[in-house]
DNA sequence: TTGTAGGCGTTATCAG
DNA sequence: CTGATAACGCCTACAA
């Protein structure tokens, strides 16, 4: 790469001065059109662009983007959750550029530099780790961000969520209310917010039904279709044979349900299943999912909208906290055993 | 929204010289303990974070990341590309940041122009639209980019694809191969190169075949679950009932197949179908589509060697273009009449 | 150990 | 119409 031309470089050779260059490279009317010609002429033959980090470093006028760092962009959750956060910034005319975690912390840490070395507006954190050193970093610079889907103990931070623990339990009783008492749980062994307070939610169900926990229903792998599926080749293994199972996001269900169609076990008639998030393809008729929604899109778009308003908020603002109801979408991967 | 504060902001309140408080963000020896340690506490309690973008002019150094830009996010065949990039990437030791465009041209500028301002190492484009004003717009200013999943015609640059045109034919042809004549076409209205390319190999092949063309069998609407879904009503509307469908992306067939379930059709016994893409989902025992593959992960590996080959070549760099090859994923959603 | 001053490549103001 | 010249925010010899 041989050195780069710069404005300079074509005041030199044309014999005007930078200022008329830059007027030329402006489309600024004060220029004759004779020198204009013989500048432009230059600049085509020398190959001449300008250096967008000067010039945005004088202009100050960057365009507006908020970060938005997600933790695994193959599962649709996230994506979903994508759409409603650029819909939202559309709307206040700024961009999402979006970073993909793999639920690390060190990878988050890095991307969250990266953004706010480049300015970003603020950071939307969709990365639900457990006891994540970051949140309180940026909490201690002062840098605007919002938590989505989680909170965290005792840091006071903006956030946008549903209650994962009140919507477990809900998912396990409306089990338990159509007939099933042996409930398996598959989830992920990775400290996720969520993940960790849906287990919750399961013991507590149980608890509250009088069904025994057993631990050897509590299957953990990665949240993946691979995941699911391994966790119900798991689960059989074991020679455990629940009637039903509450899978701790629909990636996991769906694997799990691949397990059982290679069975030749039929859900529901032989196995319920009910997933959590409502991804859109848990809804197809293929799939036909009972399962928790999440209202992703929603969160996504809540999330900057909370961010703008602390942004614009010039005196001292008070972190806001949102929690959206959830609610149970019935389809037919849970048998209503009261029915037969 | 406060003014954000800057290195003489630091200097002013610290008391110390702007030099000073620079020789402490880099970590420089020759400061005196107490000073390093009232200015990191300053620069703590402020949250100070030095401007990319002043120090990028200066070091003339780029930063460490790069950026892909994608069409559609909620489609898995992105995210499985992003994945393979991101992979290559952090072997190399750089981060990747993805935009979403929708498809929408304007939306894609803005992104490179975010991109460039903040120093990205390169872009790869992962938006197929056709003529698409920026690919040029990119070779003009020579910013390192590679194209991705596409190529175009009269401008020489990287690029890593599969031959959408091959694919396509390979597509149908196996149809016909399977004794199906009568094959309808399902693909999306919007100018992308890989539609195009794939609507003229299906075309190529029935007329290799002798078979006539009928528009009608021709469906166009939006790539996306909703969209095959649609596609397949207006197809029945018409009172069309091919033997066979050519879906230009997975999620077409998956949308249509799920319009066919739920008109008591079956797949393939009543109609068979065949996709594009092998995105993760169609694989499973539900769904089990037949597809041509886009081996997706490694498109997306080998773009950032692509582009780091070309930010590390310092002399006359030949722009690299790489057509991967792709197959059929036999699985259950093709009738081989010819076995009846 | 700390500070002064001169860039980096552009834009923009204001005289000439 | 043209051209000095002061920013923009930060780095880095070179002095002190």
């Amino acid at each position: 790469m041989k050195k780069k031309v710069n404005i300079k470089d074509i005041a030199n050779v044309t014999g005007f001065s930078i200022a008329t260059v830059s007027k030329v490279l402006r489309n600024d009317p004060y220029v004759k059109d004779s020198t204009r010609k013989k500048i432009l002429e230059v600049i085509k033959t020398t190959g001449f662009v300008p250096d967008e980090v000067a010039r945005s470093l004088v202009m100050k006028k960057t365009t507006n983007f908020i970060g938005l760092i997600i933790s695994d962009i193959s599962n649709p959750f996230f994506s979903e959750l994508t759409l409603g956060v650029e819909a939202e910034a559309k709307k206040r005319n700024c961009g999402v550029i979006v970073c993909n975690t793999h639920y690390d912390e060190k990878e988050e840490r890095k991307y969250i530099d990266i953004l706010i070395r480049n300015r970003s507006l603020g950071i939307l954190l969709a990365t639900p780790t457990i006891n994540d050193p970051n949140i309180s970093f940026l909490k201690n610079i002062h840098y605007p961000f919002v938590l989505i889907t989680r909170k965290v103990e005792n840091i006071d931070t903006n956030l946008i969520s549903v209650d994962h623990f009140k919507s477990a339990k809900m998912a396990v009783n409306y089990l338990i209310q159509n007939g099933h008492k042996e409930i398996a749980h598959f989830t992920s062994p990775i400290k996720v917010y969520g993940f960790i307070k849906r287990l919750e939610g399961y013991k507590s169900a149980l608890n509250a039904n009088n069904i025994k926990i057993d631990e050897k229903l509590i299957i953990m792998n990665e949240s993946s279709l691979k995941g699911g599926y391994e966790s119900a080749e798991t689960l059989f293994r074991k020679n455990k044979r629940p009637t039903a199972i509450f899978a701790s996001d629909d990636l996991i269900a769906i694997g799990a349900m691949e397990y059982f169609k290679k069975m030749s076990y039929k859900v529901p008639e032989d196995i319920s299943i009910i997933g959590y998030d409502n991804i859109a393809i848990s809804g197809i008729y293929l799939i036909n999912l009972t399962t928790v929604n999440q209202p992703k899109y929603e969160m996504g778009e809540i999330s900057v909208k909370i961010l703008l308003e602390q942004i614009e908020t010039t005196t001292n603002f008070k972190p806001i906290k949102c929690i959206l109801k959830s609610h149970i979408v019935e389809r037919g991967s849970v048998l209503k055993r009261y029915d037969l």
